[in-house]
DNA sequence: TATATATTACTACAAATGTAGGAGAGTGAC
DNA sequence: GTCACTCTCCTACATTTGTAGTAATATATA
């Protein structure tokens, strides 16, 4: 039994929370509360109680260090992100990733530099065809 | 004001129900609840409940014909995977497009048909550069 | 017509989420 | 040492989501 206990899906502000972790690695309840932009600002309590429930949901770790709680994350970023981009095309795309790679294309205009990055990814693809 | 009350978005759940009623234009709790697959299964009046909601919510249209209730969708799905997609972005991948973009082509395995038609769309793109 | 069945409208209730206040304990400045 | 701060821990409460039962009513059928 290594692993973790089901995961609940985050809430949008618990995503905006975790982003924070990952980006600055190790965090206390006050810097994530002064680096969240004006409209997510929430009472200092209400960040804490985010963050608890994230030690809960086994998002987060806690350390307590001198007399502040800081938190790290226990769950890699790219897993999170799967999950949810798996969760979000079965969801919103009925299973079909392709469809969501067009959508993208198609609708999201993504600027020049993008579609070279894209492009090049598609190339490499295609060499180790 | 011509539009929309401010949509909130959609659970999990409410997804699977919004697609039956895409699919189908026209649709009673019944016909919804068979559509469902073995393991969203719910009781008939939890489906019920969930249709009501999403009248409320702004997302259906109730049409008495008989004794029996027909829903429609009363927002274009186009409308509300766009939006759904906009705030997942922002969400997952900080508001950057592109990197779900490169996302996708990288991590999920899209086959041959699916770069096929990817690449035939940044043709087109490319060509009224 | 009496009975079984399907459907609605209403109600209920637990869990999760969003939001935050208050009590009590450290700590730094005076 | 006392005051002002700050932080944790605990508690609270409204709203939304997940889930479904029940009463009343219409309908089909024996």
């Amino acid at each position: 039994m290594s692993s973790r206990i089901n995961l609940d899906a985050l809430s949008q502000f618990e995503w905006l929370i975790m982003n924070h972790v990952w980006n600055l690695e190790k965090v206390s309840a006050r810097e994530v509360m002064e680096a969240l932009p004006g409209e997510a600002q929430r009472a200092y309590t209400t960040i804490q109680t985010y963050m608890e429930r994230l030690v809960e949901k086994g998002y987060l770790t806690k350390e307590k260090i001198g007399m502040v709680n800081f938190y790290t994350s226990s769950v890699p970023r790219e897993e999170v992100v799967d999950g949810a981009t798996s969760s979000f095309i079965d969801r919103v795309f009925q299973g079909s990733g392709s469809s969501l790679a067009a959508y993208l294309l198609k609708n999201r205009k993504l600027d020049p530099d993008d579609l070279k990055k894209i492009k090049d990814l598609l190339q490499e693809g295609a060499d180790h065809d």
